[in-house]
DNA sequence: TAGTGGTCTAGACCACCGC
DNA sequence: CGGTGGTCTAGACCACTAC
């Protein structure tokens, strides 16, 4: 039998799960750039000195996972979630000609402090790290939809804190990217149902008191390292959620 | 080249995707029951006339979409999903000892009647074709925690006129299969925030005007037809949902 | 122990893409 | 056209479950 060139994380578990979790940290690191496709098939198989169906096996659960994409014939890449799209989920009156709108963004304040033990918590800071706050407000026609307080680990972000807020761009993923080197590759988001005090019903333009949706998501890279947290506001009278359940 | 057996829907389609169409069928029509363990992968090869290979990607396929579970020694089953768990991903307040409980039911009112046209075009039935309405309350510690409105078709669920509301049980999933042959594969949610009517409000014990999470669902069977639909409304304060995106 | 699904191999040919 | 992923085969051996 032909040497395996795995690196034995732990020689129990079934090749196809050392190759992926190889892969994994191969896309974690940034080895394997997002723009190019990653190594064809027939490289792999070599590298890794196992059978075409077992690399296969490999990619398919990085491709269920959301990992990577296949492309027949072009090549297989490394997949960036559309977390615009996932925004769309959950407001209505985005809509434009049939068409989608990217929320304009307004940042209202950037500072580095103490995070509150909870987000410390979620974020995985030690204590009395300090952390980026950035406060901004979303709008749709020039109407307020959403009001979102994001926090980020300084010592990851810091290149955040050198351009002017008003150079943020609408989509703040992309700037983590090419700014900070750190891809969200995924999010958890927790929905509940909350009252508008009286400064976040200003700057939304309703009635203090009136329903607002809170969603809380925590954002990992590829490694499930958690990067971001964000809570957002916005009024319920916009809101609405689809899911499918199996 | 051996002759596959494999009924013959499209040519085109590769084998696995035509293999697993008739799977598919199986299950809905019955023909498997969801007691017991389908045919083994030996028995499907030869019955299908296909490799092993080929045949565990249908298989894996129908795992991944949530029809199929396999247990390693014992066989492959029929899942239901657990739509109990599925109504606890809502809602807080609904541990008793780190334990979920199952809402208790109350029923209101049962009657046949002609649906609202968005109801029956969600059904897919014909104008002016009767369907069973069911109101219920949800209660967890006897405090109430949803009011939901459910609309059955009466061809397939007249099984359901013939018992006497006070023997409904708490899930009605599990009715519906053993009174009337219909399982629940899969279902599509659409959350919106509302507030809540008079009516409404003294059933649930809040305040008229008081927010409300509004839950409509269109549970579908095996084949994606429609066979419920189901609004309910519950006291935005007790509502917590959580996702993952990717 | 017999039977199940789980892993793995080493090929073959096909369909699609970009040049 | 050459190279990519997509489909398919016909085996082998392993790990788990039930009896």
């Amino acid at each position: 039998m032909k040497k395996s060139t795995v690196p034995a994380a732990d020689d129990r578990l079934p090749l196809y799960q050392r190759v992926r979790d190889d892969m994994l940290a191969r896309i974690s690191s940034g080895e394997w750039q997002t723009t190019a496709a990653i190594p064809t098939e027939g490289e792999l198989t070599k590298h890794y000195g196992v059978a075409m169906g077992t690399l296969r096996k490999a990619i398919d659960t990085l491709v269920a996972d959301g990992m990577l994409e296949r492309s027949q014939g072009r090549g297989t890449f490394i997949r960036r979630p559309s977390f615009d799209a996932s925004l769309f989920r959950f407001f209505r009156h985005q809509m434009r000609g049939g068409k989608h709108q990217v929320p304009r963004s307004r940042i209202l304040n950037r500072t580095l402090t103490t995070p509150p033990v909870a987000v410390a918590a979620a974020l995985h800071l030690l204590k009395k790290s300090q952390a980026i706050r950035i406060d901004r407000l979303r709008l749709v026609d020039d109407k307020p939809v959403l009001l979102e307080e994001i926090w980020l680990p300084q010592t990851e972000f810091a290149a955040l804190m050198k351009i002017a807020p008003a150079d943020f761009p609408d989509l703040l993923y992309p700037l983590y990217e090419t700014l900070c080197g750190k891809v969200i590759a995924s999010a958890e988001e927790t929905l509940t149902v909350d009252s508008a005090g009286s400064h976040d019903a200003e700057l939304m333009g309703i009635q203090a008191g009136q329903p607002v949706v809170v969603i809380e998501r925590l954002a990992l890279g590829f490694d499930r390292h958690p990067l971001e947290w964000c809570r957002s506001r916005g009024p319920a009278e916009d809101f609405r959620y689809q899911v499918e359940i199996r």
